[in-house]
DNA sequence: CCAGACGTTGTT
DNA sequence: GTCTGG
DNA sequence: CCAGACGTTGTT
DNA sequence: GTCTGG
């Protein structure tokens, strides 16, 4: 499902968190990125406040041999998993995180046809991928690292057309909006836990987008009627 | 006690 | 880092 | 013996 | 169709 997705611009930074860490103005806004692509993540700084940095996408163990060694499709982590993985429950209960995203991609089978959709929050510029991180070392310590990934639930009904192929259908991202991401930040781990649940169909919008691969703007320029949740 | 594992998705 | 299996 | 799996990539 | 795990 969620192996690219799009970042914020700044405006959305803007409108969404009233104070913003320097880190956003050096990540390039709208960026396509990908798995194993370091994207933009918020976690609790020490003192109540807010660290934005760059982590690696895909959730690494502390220590492995290296980032290109590590085989398993950890970029998504489920929830129904976060309590009985040992490699979840310790980030779960220790390091959460946010991803923020402007919109992601889904691939849905629509009259026998793949169709690319861009899947967008559908007021807000912005909304937060519910995450994980760890601290990354390679073994012989030449890689030192943040890793993440991004938490998945069962698709909400919007989602369940738009995600209705492969093995692994029906299922979507934790979205949250900010008020609850500072909850999933700062709460407790039964607090965090409520929150993982499929976001309200109204929350979103989508369209179809071309296939015009390598150029992102065309990648987000719509192609087709918009549809709300 | 040490060694080895640690997991999810879907492509134009 | 932490758990599991041998 | 039956039920379930059967597999790989990640830079477009 | 064949192998694996339970």
């Amino acid at each position: 499902m969620c192996t690219r997705y799009l970042t914020p611009d700044q405006r959305a930074y803007e409108q969404a968190i009233s104070h913003i860490p320097p880190f956003w103005k050096d990540f390039e806004s709208h960026f396509d990125v990908r798995i194993t692509n370091h994207v933009p993540v918020i976690r609790p700084a020490p003192d109540g406040g807010y660290i934005g940095e760059a982590m690696y996408w895909t959730l690494l163990p502390p220590r492995y041999d290296s980032k290109k060694a590590w085989r398993l499709p950890t970029f998504n982590l489920r929830a129904e998993r976060l309590d009985e993985s040992r490699m979840y429950a310790t980030p779960f209960r220790l390091r959460r995180c946010l991803l923020p995203a402007a919109g992601f991609y889904e691939w849905p089978e629509i009259d026998g046809r793949k169709t690319r959709h861009c899947i967008r929050p559908a007021e807000a510029g912005l909304f937060f991928f519910a995450g994980l991180w760890n601290p990354y070392q390679s073994r012989d310590g030449s890689e030192a690292d943040h890793s993440c990934g991004l938490i998945t639930c069962d698709a909400n009904p919007f989602m369940r057309p738009l995600h209705n192929t492969g093995g692994n259908k029906h299922r979507m991202p934790v979205i949250l909006d900010w008020a609850r991401g500072n909850r999933w930040l700062f709460g407790d781990t039964d607090e965090a836990r409520e929150l993982l649940a499929p976001c309200p169909d109204n929350w979103l919008m989508a369209y179809p987008v071309t296939r015009n691969a390598g150029d992102v703007p065309a990648q987000t320029e719509p192609a087709g009627e918009p549809v709300y949740g």
